[in-house]
DNA sequence: AAACTTGATCGTATTATCACGATTAATTAG
DNA sequence: CTAATTAATCGTGATAATACGATCAAGTTT
């Protein structure tokens, strides 16, 4: 079906499966890298930092705004992107508490 | 294409992307839960706590083999899977890298 | 106003993902 | 040996993702 079944899961599983989801193509975590080393706001400059079309470039930042993790301000011709605080340490949190599961109990294999 | 241009991002950011990629479905972070909750091996019981095929669940467990976050030992008829600690180790650390990104700079929008 | 710049969107081709029934392979039980 | 159990794999259908050229909309320049 090519459409995953979420109404099985719960919100957390949902949510932090949406989030790993949005960071599960490099040009995305390029990207988000970028924005963080620039530390003002970047515009289109991404076309040319990575390699990818600006068609591409654009997709990829629809994606990343969809899910709340960029903003983007129109400045003049330009469009002005940054990261959202608010929603990367919300992020931050949900996936720390997941990666941060106790491995100790695994004794197994 | 839906193919993506890995070639022309480093080997970092690849693999941030191909971890978080095996964690975008809640299918398979129900199953890391699941694998955490139950700290012995568990086989496919997977299939009964997941409301999902059986067909479906071992294709979401070949997937999250293939990236070596879980190990599989059969035992008899059933196979046994489990937590792989030194690459959930790993992983923990390079999205950690990832997440902890500083974000008091950002100073914009 | 006309030309230019910028970035979003459209259309489309290709490939990947998700899901499941059916089948197969391997082991165990009778 | 036969039947049953378990899980991987095959085949397939439906949908999503990736990428890009082309076009469109909006703002800037001249």
């Amino acid at each position: 079906m090519g459409l995953a079944k979420t109404e099985i899961f719960n919100q957390q599983q949902n949510e932090i499966a949406s989030l790993a989801k949005a960071l599960g193509h490099p040009a995305r975590i390029a990207i988000l890298q970028h924005l963080f080393k620039i530390n003002a706001c970047v515009c289109g400059d991404l076309v040319e930092e990575i390699g990818l079309a600006q068609a591409t470039i654009s997709q990829h930042l629809k994606e990343l705004k969809q899910i709340g993790l960029i903003k983007g301000n129109v400045e003049g011709t330009s469009v002005c992107y940054c990261i959202d605080k608010e929603k990367w340490s919300k992020m931050k949190g949900l996936l720390s508490e997941f990666l941060n599961l106790d491995l100790r109990n695994s004794t197994c294999c």
